[in-house]
DNA sequence: CCGTTGATTTGGAACGGTCCAAGTCGCTCG
DNA sequence: CGAGCGACTTGGACCGTTCCAAATCAACGG
């Protein structure tokens, strides 16, 4: 047993406390758990020995016995991208208000790795995994993981076809507002920017967008759609590619912010004034969002409670609730901040 | 048992897998960690019934039996923080290879939280903790941690009188190169900006910026420290104290990028240009950097590889490594970009 | 035909908890 | 005075592995 003042040796266990204390190791557990079967006398007496011989239980070794764990798997698709980081954070403060311990991986974008974390984390006896999958993942790979039959929520990139509960917001009603909102601001010709066909958040963005269009009487033009990676460089080349076009959008739409940050720096560096000449909007409204330049106007999820949800909803599944249940679509609001125009236009109207 | 098919059940376990290949359970458990010592034919048969079952490995009760354990707590002030976020993710991968499982917590700079989150590592059986400290965290509080006597290694903030090992980059060094970079560039009043006296962080890097100011002849003015929260916001906020003095500085070296790019936007939202008006430079060369406005200059302390040293340094540790020797203080590169002035210096020269 | 050897296989005690049926103890009540 | 009861306490099986000493088996040499 770990000797009490240096902690050297063989790690104290419930059996050393019992006979450092003279009872039973049953008792000793019932004080662990605060039953109130015990004798205030003998609790003190067991919890000052645990005191003093600096006692760690040890949860694996309980777990094993009653076949439950508070191990969360949390994979992550790309945790360097500020949207995932704050999803990542908002899911393991709610797991952990929750009781639950996050393990985490960071897939990367890589399917293969994927599959080996997910192996993995079964083997270490989660109790159920939040997943925002890795690009390429299909339902068939989802539905065939070595993973199946364990509660498992996805996020922020719905998979077509997998029954698996879905949290996310809601894409395509986003998108529209932002868009309306440029409409709104006398743009007529708008560009959709980032993102690929495949993704199916790309899909919905693009609805939304496709839906005020046409809403407001506008032609829908495919020729407007310019596809890229999803980040800053992605931006900064769709956007290069938008301008080389015979008749350039007046605003564009992006898929995310890092695309629309990559977007305001390829303006300006051309000397277009992003928000003044051209009107540039975002999603997700990530924290770097405001502090860009020009603050980025952009639609927010509410990325942080989205992560919360999650962890609710696998929660959920443990207890037993069935998977269509545990679905959730998020409320979007547009923030309104300088690179759509807002001010341009807003000006232009005080001195009209 | 587990159901072959539908997965629904008492999971399968050894013992299941043992009795429908008619062997031992020793048997099993040779197979299953690849022994030389069964017959290939055994081998076979074991290895068929287990694929048929869809066995899974309980590694929780193989390490309550071994007492070992392949997870490891990597406890992260502040995750949303792009540079944490970065050095996160080199820890998960480094940790992944070593076949190690990182549980996360972000303890948002909270000391309590911080504390409990070391706590139930510790009941979680983890083999070893990587922490880079929440916000006043001291050698007191670290010593008489619920994990003392736990392996673990401190990382990017030293906590000075503490033996644990810490793996951080050079930053006085670092901060030394920046300034001088600065100071040849022709800059005579260079400005400090952001983090508290508090962090030592803030003192290594002060001390190369002095270290860079004496061994240049030029003066070491305290008034040339502006603190603030080293955020965006914090940076705005100096850069704005430091512009409300009555001889502000040329140049701002700050102490890192987050904050540097909160000053470039404060100094272009005033219509001062960074990198041409005044001269900026961070450090740490997070991601954003270079897609800041203007790009940044700033001081790499190769986060990722960084990240991987914390997890080598962990090893070391467990394996049973001095403390001593398990410090590791990284080379610092500085990266030239835009804003401190060199491109500008560089057009001086050239139509002089 | 038996002892020996090397190659395989195996039984059962750990590991550190939980759980529950059963036990102990001191009182009260008829 | 003994049964009954409530308050506490306890022994020992059990969870799914690993480990090791011992058992089994087949083939070989004498």
């Amino acid at each position: 047993m770990g000797d009490p003042r240096t902690g050297i040796g063989r790690p104290t266990t419930i059996v050393d406390i019992a006979r450092a204390a003279g009872v039973s190791k049953s008792t000793v557990s019932l004080v662990l758990k605060g039953s109130s079967l015990v004798k205030t006398e003998t609790r003190e007496r067991v919890e000052a020995v645990i005191e003093r011989f600096g006692y760690v239980y040890n949860r694996g070794a309980a777990n094993l016995r009653t076949a439950t764990s508070s191990f969360v798997g949390m994979v992550i698709s790309d945790l360097t991208n500020p949207f995932f980081a704050e999803l990542a954070v908002g899911i393991e403060e709610a797991l952990y208000q929750l009781g639950f311990v996050p393990i985490l991986a960071n897939t990367n974008e890589d399917l293969e790795r994927q599959g080996h974390v997910l192996r993995s984390m079964r083997e270490h006896g989660v109790a159920g995994i939040i997943m925002s999958p890795a690009r390429g993942t299909d339902a068939w790979t989802l539905a065939n993981l070595p993973a199946r039959s364990m509660p498992m929520v996805i996020t922020m990139r719905r998979i077509l076809g997998s029954p698996l509960p879905y949290v996310g917001p809601d894409n395509q009603a986003g998108a529209r507002k932002a868009v309306e909102h440029l409409i709104g601001l006398g743009h007529r010709r708008i560009a959709f920017m980032g993102g690929f066909a495949s993704m199916t958040t790309q899909q919905e963005r693009i609805a939304g967008w496709r839906d005020a269009l046409l809403a407001a009487g506008l032609p829908f033009d495919e020729g407007l759609i310019f596809e890229s990676m999803p980040t800053r460089d992605g931006g900064k080349k769709a956007l290069e590619a938008a301008l080389a076009t015979p008749r350039p959008p007046t605003a564009v739409f992006c898929y995310n912010d890092i695309v629309a940050m990559g977007a305001t720096r390829a303006l300006s560096t051309r000397g277009i004034r992003p928000g003044l000449d051209v009107g540039v909007v975002g999603f997700d409204d990530i924290d770097e969002a405001e502090h860009n330049a020009p603050p980025l106007t952009t639609v927010s999820a509410d990325t942080r409670a989205m992560g919360a949800r999650c962890a609710d909803s696998l929660l959920g599944l443990i207890r037993g609730s069935g998977a269509a249940d545990m679905s959730y679509t998020g409320e979007t609001r547009l923030v309104v901040r300088e690179s759509c125009g807002a001010p341009f236009a807003a000006r232009k109207r005080e001195y009209a």
